[in-house]
DNA sequence: CGTTAAAATTAAGTAAAACTAACTTTTTAT
DNA sequence: ATAAAAAGTTAGTTTTACTTAATTTTAACG
């Protein structure tokens, strides 16, 4: 009866992981230029994710990642590359576009689609794919 | 400074006319059983999309979509039937996944991306496309 | 050290969308 | 014609996610 993440927090683990990218922390201020919001969401955003096991966080300090936490947000990175890999290199949609509705779309697709999502990419440039997708992502 | 509609009465819009194309009419039922939701929901939908402008709707009588209302949905239709087409016929999603998605997508997707997918479509079936999309819906 | 600026927190409030419960109106079937 | 069933409404609550305002903690520098 575990219930998963909302869309609203996966975007945060998203963020998080990407912000621990450079050092392997993130600070608050991080998150919050990453999404565009003010900080008092990112506050409560933490303590709905903290809840869950996905990272610690003593208040002031930096925002760590569980083991839960980081592979819960390469899942979700990995499934924005794909998109986002996709809409550019087949359908030719441009890398900014792409990259936002990666971002909404990340949420929305299921398995199956995302698979064949990643077999016609692989099959369309002949590039195999790793994903852990590419580093600089949102 | 006319807000856009939310991916929620997008919904509610896409079903009334979807209802609606039986014969014309939607009852507040009709919309209850597509969307899967309880009919107080879909009272409190119809006030915001009557307070649009989208459609008229008295009391225990039936929903009608106004021209502007009836311009909304087929937007969101095309984009569905869009969507739907092609995971199924380019990915080869099932249809039933593909129509989940696309209802899920149809709310994120960029007019940009949307285009490309539209052409890459008609590239690929080399059948032109309508839109309008196809009836069955949802 | 002590003051200040930046970072983060709590508190309180708004808004959308759903729900339940209780009630009213309309339809249907005897 | 009327009573039961179906359809719809209103009111009030819950959840999620955001906001602003006021406060606290940390860090940085003279």
């Amino acid at each position: 009866m575990k219930k998963p993440l909302s869309s609203n927090m996966e975007d945060y683990l998203e963020a998080i992981s990407l912000a621990s990218d450079k050092d392997g922390l993130a600070r608050v201020t991080d998150v919050r230029d990453l999404l565009g919001v003010k900080t008092p969401s990112v506050t409560g955003a933490l303590r709905v994710l903290a809840d869950g096991g996905y990272l610690t966080h003593e208040p002031y300090r930096w925002v760590i990642l569980t083991a839960k936490g980081r592979r819960a947000a390469e899942d979700v990175r990995r499934r924005h590359g794909i998109l986002s890999n996709f809409l550019c290199e087949v359908l030719g949609v441009s890398p900014k576009t792409a990259n936002i509705d990666a971002c909404k779309m990340e949420h929305t697709v299921s398995r199956e689609t995302l698979e064949k999502l990643h077999d016609f990419l692989h099959k369309y440039t002949g590039r195999p794919r790793h994903y852990t997708p590419d580093k600089k992502g949102k």
